[in-house]
DNA sequence: ACAATTTATATCGGATGCGATATAATTACG
DNA sequence: CGTAATTATATCGCATCCGATATAAATTGT
């Protein structure tokens, strides 16, 4: 491949991931919209849904995001009632993200997200399992620290 | 599968998505930085590097993003001195964006961008090609507008 | 013990990205 | 022909994201 096709857009990974990702929230969004939930807070909800309690260090290695974008974030659920934040009593420098009732009732209403997108079928069965993989390789590589 | 697992973190497809969608952005943002161009600048002027001139609708559907995130973009690669933007005279409605000569000769200075990128092999070939096919089909559907 | 380093968050500023809404130009149509 | 509908942008406000930098607490090394 020589330098001008190097540039072209139809040759890039990045471009399509980013554009899928881009779809992805803007399909999301919508139905979001009736939780009260933004999709980041969502996916952040799934996680307390997943373990009711946890540090924000491990929050923000589970969503592979950074610190500083979680703690406005972890801040909003709190308001919103869903979570409460508090210092950690054993490390005084780390914070403890527990799930309130309010956060567990919101999971029954939450399930009706993913039930409607599956129904969309935008990949076989099959190519989802391929497509995951692909992207969990991408996740695992060290190239992005 | 149950509604529980439905809203597991590890069964959606969205999440490892937008999760490699920003790990991709970390990744080429210091080596944008130095071009002095965001990410989504360096798309657009990778569309305006095919293509010399174009509508901004037409950069809308290229990119798959929506018009109003471009306009403030193409200002500012217009104060940058890469793009000029222009009313059309056959549709006033339209706005043209025009590759400049400072334009162009970034294209050279570009290049080192996804070369560098290429040599560090998050992907096989043959994985590069099945994971395009998949993000293309997920472009491609009508579920998302 | 205690100075140096590391770790976990917080704050700030810059750049998106989008929906909702507004505006101006063009097209459709009765 | 003139009004209604459509199209292409522009504005506004909100919610992320991130890098750089700051701060406080814990850990390490001597």
């Amino acid at each position: 491949m020589d330098d001008h096709e190097m540039l072209l857009l139809s040759n890039q990974v990045c471009f399509p991931t980013y554009a899928v990702a881009n779809k992805i929230l803007r399909r999301y969004q919508p139905l979001l919209k009736e939780l009260g939930l933004t999709y980041t807070q969502y996916v952040t909800m799934m996680v307390l849904w997943e373990r009711e309690r946890v540090k924000e260090k491990d929050l923000v290695e589970a969503l592979y995001l950074k610190a500083n974008t979680l703690t406005d974030l972890l801040k909003k659920l709190e308001r919103k009632g869903y979570v409460a934040v508090r210092r950690s009593a054993l490390d005084k420098r780390s914070v403890e993200i527990v799930l309130t009732e309010a956060g567990r009732e919101l999971k029954e209403r939450a399930v009706s997200v993913p039930k409607t997108l599956a129904e969309e079928h935008w990949l076989t069965d099959e190519e989802i399992v391929q497509f995951k993989e692909l992207l969990n390789k991408l996740l695992k590589g060290d190239w992005g620290k």
